[in-house]
DNA sequence: TATTGTTATACTCTATAACTATA
DNA sequence: TATAGTTATAGAGTATAACAATA
């Protein structure tokens, strides 16, 4: 799958095929550096999402993730089967569940996470330390932006 | 889709999180973009390559976009049946086929190209020229990379 | 035997529509 | 009536396996 000969100069100036690639190896050094730890890619997304804004009703994780909340229903019910995760119907508005990371998601939070700084490294390699901050930066202001 | 309440602190700095989220941005606008020409994102990639490479066999344009040579099958066929890319057995091996863009998929190219500046533009608002030349840089750095 | 294009098929990720239970 | 979670289903996009033609 990964280009044996490097694409032209048209091709390699394009910014979805750039973006795309760029999110393709991430995701595999992720998935890979994950492995050990019995956690998918998505799964730490949601475990970080979870995290940020605990405790959230499904729907807020979805929107957190921007992902819809009929996909997160699956990523759910894999968290709860490993333990890392609880549901329980809030209290004030039984509609909702109220989604809780465990101890053991905690757990597995910690070491994720430091999997994942470690492909987040051997992805960022061919860069500059300030090269890298910028690429994080330049990511977060074009991603996390105001309400469109 | 787009995220209403922007994620926190841990999701905002994940670089999976942040590509994923880039792409289908760009992948977005481009395919807006591209609309009143009747070419989608991966066609106009197909057509990139195609240019850099010309004339090319199948598997050597699936090669060049990362993508498999039967998923360029179908790709090849929408084109050509748009009257943008002809294939015709290569004279010295004719298991091959020689892909080339016609008049009119130059043309196209010309358009889409000129379509997909401005939704580079429009994803690249929020940077300063250097940021912006900088994340494309960065991309390029990390995604064309000598044989792994 | 190996390679190119092709087809059939299946898998992953995702969303839309419809159901239920609550509000 | 409207919303949260769920289920069933369908549509992208992709790859793997197998086949025909050619090398």
């Amino acid at each position: 799958m990964s280009s044996t000969d490097g694409p032209g100069p048209g091709l390699s100036s394009n910014l979805v095929y750039l973006l795309k690639h760029a999110h393709l190896r991430m995701a595999e050094l992720t998935t890979k550096a994950l492995t050990p730890y019995g956690i998918e890619g998505r799964e730490l997304g949601v475990l970080l999402a979870l995290a940020d804004l605990e405790p959230a009703s499904q729907q807020q994780a979805a929107q957190r993730l921007g992902i819809d909340r009929t996909t997160m229903v699956a990523l759910l019910d894999a968290l709860e089967g490993k333990g890392l995760v609880s549901r329980h119907p809030h209290a004030d508005d039984r509609r909702r569940n109220v989604v809780e990371l465990t101890d053991a998601g905690k757990d597995a939070l910690r070491l994720a996470l430091k999997a994942s700084a470690d492909a987040e490294r051997e992805f960022l390699a061919p860069l500059s330390p300030q090269a890298a901050e910028g690429l994080r930066n330049a990511l977060r202001a074009i991603v996390i932006r105001p309400d469109p």
